[in-house]
DNA sequence: CTCCCAGCGGTTTTT
DNA sequence: CCGCTGGGAG
């Protein structure tokens, strides 16, 4: 993150190593071992080098064995992060630090040890979001209620806020119970855990939950680990929800030795419940907590520096820091206004074309957006011009339909009553078992109290079914017992290949002609690489369960287009920041939910997206757009206005464009006067404002900009020589088509779903 | 049981 | 505009 610290500021030549390079505040924060510590930590300030070199002299002066810290991160790849850092400074010494990791991996360690005082056993499963809607619309419709006008997925959510504020089904007040289908809210969140426990499975939010439980009603367990934990230390405090606040309170209490670190101004997750009011908390409830600033910033020039301030300085709700830097000048942060979101696009483009032909590495250039839908336009556009890409997020890995389906054949072996997984696949690949089948299962399982997969079995025996199903499930069920029987004698992917195989799920997908289906396979055989690293199949499915992300390393340098919120904790020299007009950033959604509240955390989320860039950082915003098919006019983002004049340099594409808008927004009185704190009228208006905004703007569609069909870039390139006009291609995003056109590396070809299309011949195959 | 089509919804996302 | 879901038809 942060690999430019300062170099070391000689401290009479002997200070030790682990103090080399940092600032005095660093050092404070490294030093104050005793006692509650809350570290303020602006942007790009080295807090990741404070916070491993405290654990380092935690470690290495003996204060605490590395198993008697506790640290806790909330991505996986933070707690990657630290450990590797930890590990450069301390040694092997850091394979010791079994508590580094996120707070769901803790607490589900921790859980598996005292599962039973929750009524669960230690193998328990711990379910996801997907399972756990196909659950909650079970017992939805098991209730009588028509899911149309109470969706689970309300109901997950309800439940997930729960949760994450540490309510079990008895704490919930009148109110709260009102807000599922007339008052059964209490209930069906009490049937959702009874029937969790009857799976022998949790969610992730019962995770801290459940946990938090044991140590309320289990003072000698609390009291084991209040013991054990010498020092406790948090990342991005200001990210923590109710239910991690009490549960760390709860940890820490005895010896107060915490040491907290967060940044309120980087707080943009209150919408799944962060709050950020636990920082203001954290001196009363520990009080005499040192307060260290971090506040100086080694990522970015004073430019982008200035920009981000003056931005962040509208905000009401702050601590206030003040950053500063030692860099010297740059460039200042350029605001280009575009006609429209092509022409945006265009100019994303060229302006990156440009850095490369300069010599600057793709994979330090990002563009950053509010939203996800944002990423087609410029992904259109990257193909078109055979820029090298790589969008973060959308898809991940374990989500895919194929891995999920592996992993459920996995789980019933692992766990036979894992009714979830059986359900996923008791048909898949189809053998002509349907929902009739299911419903037999699920009445027996009932009426026996067993399994769903035992049920299956005593079925497959009976006159229940008719002969066919039968056969079919004693035929599944006897492989199941085979799989099981050979999981401890192989590895967990020499299991996977042969369940897959013998399964039929393998053939399915060859069988499956489709574009995608060769990738599913890939997928497959990706999934048994991740499983060569485990021992065990439990050790797999934990890790799976806990950690949803898989990084294959790129060989290949790409431009990384993402969510400003994945962007978090990142840097890049060079940043993009389309979209920054009115109704998409700031969020008019969020506006219309959460007022002035929600304003501010899109402030923050525009903060956080211009302090990632080190050397230089380009703000679009397009006065045209189409969003959802309609063409729509938008005016700049009033955080554009709020910038410092000094910090940016203004330009447009259109006639005085820019200017106006940005006069118009400094001549309103009132900045927040778009903001409205109650429910705006949705009559006759569909969806989101911009579409409100329509009805009262004017609808036409603006005049298409010619354009350019090459880029200087890909215009030298020469054609490669086993792609022809006539041949038979395949296309990552498009699929197969034909080619119809070459022109020197650049291919017209006829695709058979997405219809004619260019594109570079670099990202096609030639099929036979 | 499978397939097709109408209708709806469409920020952010980790674990 | 586009992709997913769920219900209904075959």
């Amino acid at each position: 993150m942060n690999d430019n610290a300062l170099p070391a500021r000689a401290d009479a030549g002997d200070a030790p190593s682990w103090l080399d390079g940092l600032n005095p505040p660093q050092r404070q924060a490294v030093l104050t071992t005793e006692g509650p510590v809350l570290m303020l930590a602006g942007a790009g300030t080295g807090k990741t080098a404070a916070l491993t070199a405290r654990l380092a002299y935690l470690i290495r002066t003996r204060r605490a064995w590395p198993s008697e810290i506790l640290c806790v991160t909330f991505t996986n790849k933070a707690a990657r992060e630290m450990r590797e850092r930890v590990g450069q400074l301390i040694g092997d010494a850091v394979e010791g630090m079994p508590w580094l990791g996120t707070f769901h991996s803790i607490c589900a360690r921790m859980l598996r040890r005292h599962a039973e005082l929750v009524g669960l056993q230690s193998n328990y499963t711990i379910i996801d979001t997907d399972d756990q809607l196909r659950l909650l619309k079970q017992l939805i419709a098991g209730q009588d209620l028509d899911e149309k006008r109470w969706p689970a997925r309300q109901l997950a959510g309800l439940i997930d806020r729960w949760k994450n504020r540490g309510l079990n089904p008895e704490d919930l007040d009148a109110l709260e119970n009102e807000a599922y289908a007339n008052g059964r809210g209490q209930q069906m969140y009490r049937l959702y855990q009874e029937r969790l426990k009857t799976l022998n499975a949790c969610d992730f939010g019962d995770l801290p939950l459940h946990m938090l439980n044991v140590f309320r009603r289990h003072r000698d367990v609390l009291e084991m680990y209040q013991q054990r934990f010498k020092y406790v230390l948090v990342d991005e405090y200001q990210d923590t929800n109710a239910v991690q606040y009490l549960w760390l309170r709860l940890l820490a209490q005895e010896r107060k030795n915490i040491c907290v670190v967060g940044d309120d101004d980087q707080s943009i997750y209150s919408w799944r419940g962060a709050e950020v009011a636990n920082i203001l908390r954290f001196e009363k409830d520990f009080p005499g907590a040192v307060v260290i600033r971090l506040e100086q910033n080694y990522r970015s020039t004073p430019q982008i520096l200035a920009a981000a301030s003056g931005l962040i300085a509208a905000n009401s709700e702050r601590l206030g820091k003040t950053l500063w830097t030692e860099a010297h000048q740059g460039e200042k942060v350029r605001v280009v206004g575009v006609w429209d979101g092509p022409e945006e696009a265009r100019r994303v483009g060229e302006a990156i074309e440009r850095l490369e032909r300069e010599g600057a590495p793709l994979d330090r250039v990002a563009i950053l957006v509010r939203a996800q839908y944002q990423t087609r336009e410029l992904e259109d556009r990257f193909i078109q011009i055979g820029l090298n890409y790589r969008i973060v997020g959308g898809f991940r890995f374990y989500e895919r339909a194929e891995i999920r389906d592996a992993l459920a054949y996995l789980r019933v072996i692992a766990q036979p009553s894992d009714d979830l997984a059986f359900e996923r696949i008791y048909n898949q690949p189809k053998r002509g078992l349907g929902a009739k089948t299911l419903e037999a299962m699920h009445l027996h399982a009932r009426r026996q109290g067993i399994p769903l997969a035992a049920a299956a079995l005593e079925l497959a025996d009976s006159d229940e079914l008719p002969a066919r199903a039968r056969g079919t499930i004693a035929q599944l069920m006897a492989s199941f017992v085979r799989w099981r029987d050979m999981e401890p004698t192989v590895t967990p992917a020499e299991l996977l290949r042969t369940v897959l195989e013998e399964a039929g799920y393998t053939a399915m997908l060859q069988a499956e002609r489709s574009a995608e289906s060769a990738g599913r396979q890939d997928n497959l055989v990706e999934l048994g690489r991740a499983m060569e690293d485990y021992e065990t199949l439990g050790d797999f499915l934990e890790h799976v369960s806990l950690v949803m992300d898989n990084d294959a390393a790129d060989d290949v340098e790409k431009v990384t287009v993402m969510t400003i919120h994945a962007a978090k904790g990142l840097e890049f020299d060079y940043v993009f920041l389309p979209g920054w007009e009115e109704g998409v950033f700031p969020s008019q959604r969020a506006l219309d939910e959460g007022g002035l509240a929600a304003l501010e955390e899109e402030r923050r989320l525009a903060y956080v997206a211009i302090t990632r860039a080190r050397r230089h950082c380009t703000i679009l915003h397009a006065a045209n757009r189409r969003i959802y098919g309609q063409w729509t006019s938008s005016i700049p983002s009033r955080f554009i206005a709020e910038l410092p004049d000094d910090a940016v340099t203004v330009e447009t594409t259109m006639t005085g464009g820019a200017s106006l808008w940005r006069a118009n927004w400094q001549e309103q009185e009132d900045p927040f006067a778009h903001v409205s704190s109650a429910r705006p009228d949705r009559s006759g208006t569909r969806g989101p404002g911009w579409q409100r905004a329509l009805a009262t703007g004017y609808e036409k569609a603006p005049r298409r900009v010619a354009e350019p069909t090459r880029s200087a870039a890909s215009f030298a390139a020469k054609p490669r020589g086993d792609v022809a006009v006539g041949m038979r291609v395949f296309h990552e995003k498009f699929g197969y088509g034909e080619v119809v056109g070459q022109e020197g590396n650049k291919l017209e070809i006829e695709f058979e779903t997405s219809g004619r299309k260019r594109v570079i011949d670099s990202f096609v195959k030639p099929v036979e």
